[in-house]
DNA sequence: GCCGTTTTCGGCCCGACTGTTTTCAGTCG
């Protein structure tokens, strides 16, 4: 899929045309395009060779022949020229806070600085500070800004940073001065990684609130302080922004900070058609500047005769245009999980028993689950010999026996070998109520092997689900160069299910490919993959990426009463 | 560059904070 590569490259044609100075609305399109593209849940190729890329919203004339170009020649003509006039270093000092597009090209032009380690070397000697418009606060806030993008880490985690927001906000809510708290921004909407962490307050005490805010325990550096706004540095160097706004502003403000930005922008331009404006202190009438509403978030959508959007949806990935048509999807609730499918304990590499894995299940009002352990060539993980399953199953089978409101499914997670060949007979699968198949090797083959891999699995009568299918660790691995459209077709033809897998690190598939898998009409189950009572706990991040991925209720498996999920199951 | 039940040309979301300014540009979200 060219989907991400050609993404990268309209962001890179935005950022040269910022620091050339171009035509802000220009640059706007092309990073318009940079996120359609990274949200597409269809294959560009396939797009193209259908002859639809001008349905695709944001690609007008100009746009489509560059990415024609692109697929049929592998190169961009317009790109590489582009190149040529800015060094690649120079694009890169973007990259440093407080620098934009303005000081670079300032910095270029006037010390040919054309790289991150010429900016430091030029702050420390005092060069800059006698540009214009650049003075001795300028050379320390860069100076910083530089120093934060060394030690600067990757996007956070989904499941680290919503703890991390949940303090604080349990925090700042003590005080009496705060009446309304939220977080907002991408950990509202629930997106797998997390630039930084967003937190509304409404009071009327701004000035008390900004004060603790900057004086908590957790603050280890304050970048911003201001009336109504400020921002400082946690652990971890993750960045917190609180802003405080009047009780009767809240709905828009959450709405405002919520975003996705380019959500927040279609429905400006919405507003704007019928003469109303919306900002973070509510929505007005351009002519009178009358105040309309702003106290409840549904009201801004409501008077845009919108349904209200749930957050996971705000990436205008089409929900907008959904939303007037009255066809959103009713988007699956946390609630509706009867049951976890995957799950490890110490019979192989897990740290709590089955009676344990049951008590957390119990806690969490589900009906079944199903132990899942490795299978036996996964020797590091303590996989299961076919004896080992045997013994397993029997225990299992006596403890359903004293359970009354649980279920305890039998079931392996079964390794897919190097050649495509399962661990285990069809003869010992058979016996099993879920077969999870999955790869644990060779992550490096090139695609067309990796694929049929696969492939071959979801042909076997027995698997009935394919985990963490396309491999990637956030931040750590790339997916394996699997073929999403060969698999999920397969998938299609066999009735075999795919897995979101609710591990923190893995969230896999991802929000995107949900979508596809349900365009496609593939059923998905959401799985936490725990190797401990705790990790059961994670299944909200799994139903996280399904909202994120339009997915209802009907498009997975385990909000299925127990009967209906065994009748599912079967394939055999 | 895109886009159109007010437009095929002339628009294109909106505001806070900072620092270097004498009223505003740059950056950020």
């Amino acid at each position: 899929m060219k989907n991400l590569e050609l993404s990268r490259i309209f962001e890179q044609i935005a950022r040269i045309l910022k620091i050339k100075g171009e035509n802000p609305f220009k640059i706007r399109a092309y990073e318009k395009i940079t996120l359609v593209l990274e949200n597409l849940p269809i294959d560009i190729e396939t797009i193209y060779r259908q002859g639809g890329l001008s349905n695709i919203p944001g690609v007008g004339a100009g746009i489509a022949k560059k990415i024609e170009e692109f697929l049929t020649t592998g190169k961009l003509e317009y790109y590489e020229k582009l190149k040529e006039t800015i060094p690649s270093g120079v694009i890169e000092l973007l990259d440093i806070s407080e620098v934009g597009p303005k000081t670079a090209k300032l910095l270029y032009e006037q010390l040919d600085i054309d790289n991150i380690e010429k900016l430091e070397k030029a702050v420390r000697q005092h060069q800059i500070k006698d540009l214009p418009g650049m003075g001795e606060k300028s050379e320390t806030n860069i100076l910083r800004g530089i120093e934060l993008y060394k030690r600067r880490k990757e996007r956070f985690l989904l499941g680290l940073a919503l703890p991390l927001a949940e303090e604080i906000v349990e925090n700042l809510s003590h005080l009496k001065e705060t009446n309304k708290i939220s977080f907002a921004g991408s950990l509202r909407r629930k997106k797998e990684t997390i630039g930084d962490i967003d937190i509304l307050v409404t009071s009327q005490r701004p000035e008390t609130i900004m004060k603790t805010f900057t004086y908590l325990p957790q603050v280890k550096e304050i970048l911003a302080e201001g009336p109504t706004k400020s921002s400082i540095i946690i652990k971890d160097d993750i960045h917190v922004d609180v802003r405080v706004v009047e009780p009767i502003s809240f709905g828009a403000a959450l709405q405002y900070f919520t975003g996705s930005k380019a959500h927040n922008i279609k429905l400006r331009e919405l507003a704007l058609k019928r003469n109303l404006k919306i900002n973070e202190y509510g929505i007005f009438d351009v002519k009178t500047d009358r105040r309309i509403a702003g106290e409840r978030e549904e009201e801004i959508y409501q008077i845009l005769n919108l349904p209200f959007i749930p957050p996971e949806l705000r990436e205008d990935r089409g929900e907008i245009e959904a939303a007037q048509e009255n066809k959103l999807p009713k988007l699956i609730e946390y609630s509706q999980i009867r049951g976890d499918l995957h799950l490890h304990t110490k019979w192989s590499d897990g740290a709590h028993t089955i009676r344990q894995m049951v008590e957390a299940a119990k806690k969490r009002g589900y009906k079944y689950i199903a132990i899942t352990d490795h299978s036996q060539s996964l020797k590091f993980a303590g996989g299961l010999t076919e004896e080992r399953l045997g013994e397993q199953i029997e225990l299992i089978q006596k403890l359903n026996q004293e359970l009354k409101d649980l279920t305890i499914l039998t079931g392996i997670e079964v390794d897919i070998k190097s050649d495509g060949s399962l661990d285990f007979s069809d003869e010992i699968l058979s016996k099993l109520d879920v077969v999870i198949a999955a790869i644990h090797s060779g992550f490096k083959q090139e695609s067309k092997i990796i694929t049929e891999r696969i492939v071959k699995a979801m042909q076997n009568r027995f698997v009935n689900i394919i985990a963490h299918p396309t491999g990637r660790l956030i931040g750590y691995r790339e997916s394996y160069q699997i073929d999403i459209n060969k698999m999920m077709n397969m998938a299609e033809k066999t009735g075999t299910i795919l897995e979101i897998n609710a591990y923190p690190e893995r969230l896999d598939l991802n929000d995107v490919y949900c979508r596809m898998a349900k365009d496609k009409g593939v059923q998905l189950a959401i799985e936490t993959d725990a190797h401990s009572a705790d990790g059961l706990a994670t299944m909200d991040l799994g139903v996280a990426v399904a909202r994120r991925g339009w997915l209802e209720e009907k498009d997975i498996i385990n909000t299925l009463p127990l009967d209906k999920l065994l009748k599912r199951l079967k394939r055999k």
